[in-house]
DNA sequence: CGCGTTTACGTCGTTCGTAACGATA
DNA sequence: TATCGTTACGAACGACGTAAACGCG
């Protein structure tokens, strides 16, 4: 068996059983692939694939298995090409990293701005999408890092390093009554406007949906959008009360908005980043973990590069001390 | 980088690093180790072992991770082959059991009596050590089940399998003063006598030194052994009571020695079986298990096989309704 | 007849073992 | 001088690419 047949055979899969298009990918003549596979099946004595006529129809159940145990391989083959490179070329690489609209637009400009004069020859990949769509790249294995909030039942093959709560802030209009309340809001007030908020915050079992129903409330939801600035721009328009992430908050928007801090009023979130359970994390990876989560300790990001399962992390933080990230208001004093 | 590489790489490592005698365990020159060696390191852009002029000296940091992979690789493609002959050869293969003494002696023997009818083509073999050697074998992974009591930290590379209960029996001498009792005999009672017991009962914080230490008593142990034979023997001979795992208790035995249950005296032993995370458990394997903890069902074994953390075992399985193992008296109802 | 795979074959690079050399204690 | 690792070289093997044949729609 070699290395090369596993390659082979994994670029057939991943080009629809096509050898002739994993031979291109693969800059090499097509017979060579066609040979190799052959090889390995000879060797391994079993097929790998349900052949149709000549062209290969569908993969086999022994070829599924054979497929899994090659990805693992390929993968722990980069993961000593990336140790290497690690200790020879420290500044270099790339990171690739999947995150939601809140982290990528407010949240991780900072940090990668930090992280890029810091390591400047390092190529930046940064994906957004959905939790769904990044678990998706996740599973792809195209993806270094991957932030997002909750929904941990998505990522469980993830090691999760939480980095920060957040609570949710309600945007109005200058002079809003909301914003003239004597007392603290409360959901029941809430209830009785038009809101706009995240679109997934009322589908599934979100957490928002849940306060209000809670407290036996329906609340009047006339628009969802799928990102903060969207919200804001319809907030303006007064559309109706908008419920965003505290991080969300921009200082610009003060000009024409005003923001009520919804502490206690829905179930503080967690922002966490995660990672591979077997991947290699390179120098600037801990750098860029330590950047976007300062929380954690030289000793303790040590520690998570060894970890072997999600109990070994949640052992070594403390999910209660946090610290918490708030939108413009406070911005630097979260940060330290 | 070859596959061949990393497989010379690890003899080295695996032969104190001598070259000379990795070549020798591999069936080939010593100069075709050497080169490969080389090329390796050249490949990667460092040193994966320090020189002590021309003989390798130690391992650098950067080959300790790399040969840390390296195994992973290699443990991989083997159980690719392994997957493979598994669907070619079903009847065909090697067994290794790690396990103590009380189940190599009392337990195991009718389970590989079975074992062996059904496969008589698979070749078993069985070490038997204290906890310790077996945790030491189990990560020179050269064993394919590691079967034992209690001390689950010791195995927290291994997903364990919970198989069955056992509680203790004290042995006396037929007519001793204890079989004479009206009542139940406590703890008080025994620590009244001079005690015979495991050696590893009295070390640490084994469960029944603790029992004793509960209630205030200091017992007299006057004699501890690796094995039951050995206890049962010193009590044959008026030495002391003896405390064995119930399932120690022959029906030989009862020629010259009384059992009585010490149900509830001590806390209850768990019995599992391990096998290493990512090891391919092939048919044979699993009927193994399942001949071992009958309890389980093929459902269970199915999920079991593609559990990738303890957790996803804890859940299969509830601990608190696994069958309990006694010794002579109703082994045939408590096997079936 | 086009698409994709297999077979056939010549070329080139790699591995392997033997033998000689070098360094270390 | 014995032990262990490196260098040198010829033989054998294996991988690759081109060209041609085959089977299926």
């Amino acid at each position: 068996m070699k290395l090369q047949q596993l390659k082979y055979l994994l670029a057939i899969v991943d080009n629809g059983l096509n050898i002739t298009a994993a031979a291109e990918r693969l800059y090499t003549s097509q017979p060579g692939v066609s040979k190799q596979l052959k090889l390995l099946e000879e060797e391994l004595g079993l097929q790998l694939f349900t052949r149709k006529g000549k062209s290969l129809g569908g993969i086999t159940p022994a070829g599924q298995q054979v497929i899994a145990r090659a990805r693992v391989v390929m993968q722990e083959v980069d993961n000593i090409r990336s140790l290497a490179s690690d200790y020879f070329h420290e500044e270099e690489g790339t990171l690739s990293i999947a995150t939601t609209h809140t982290q990528a637009r407010y949240v991780l400009p900072e940090v990668i701005k930090e992280f890029r004069s810091r390591y400047p020859k390092v190529s930046l990949e940064l994906h957004q999408g959905t939790s769904e769509q990044i678990a998706d790249m996740v599973s792809a294995n195209e993806i270094d890092f991957a932030i997002a909030t909750g929904s941990r039942d998505l990522f469980s093959d993830l090691l999760l390093v939480p980095s920060y709560h957040w609570d949710r802030k309600i945007l109005v209009p200058k002079n809003h009554e909301l914003t003239r309340l004597e007392r603290k809001v409360t959901l029941d007030d809430l209830a009785e406007y038009p809101l706009v908020t995240y679109v997934f915050s009322f589908g599934g079992q979100s957490s928002l949906k849940l306060a209000f129903a809670e407290k036996g409330l329906d609340p009047d939801v006339v628009f969802t959008a799928r990102d903060a600035d969207v919200i804001k721009t319809y907030v303006r328009m007064g559309l109706g009360v908008g419920i965003v992430a505290s991080m969300a908050e921009d200082c610009d928007d003060r000009k024409d908005l005003e923001a009520i801090e919804a502490e206690g009023l829905f179930p503080r979130s967690t922002t966490w980043i995660g990672f591979r359970r077997d991947a290699v994390l390179r120098r600037y990876m801990l750098d860029f973990i330590q950047l976007f989560a300062p929380h954690i300790s030289t000793e303790q990001l040590e520690c998570t590069r060894h970890a072997r399962n999600q109990g070994d992390i949640d052992e070594l933080f403390d999910e209660t001390a946090l610290p918490l990230r708030t939108g413009c208001s406070d911005d630097m004093t979260a940060a330290a």
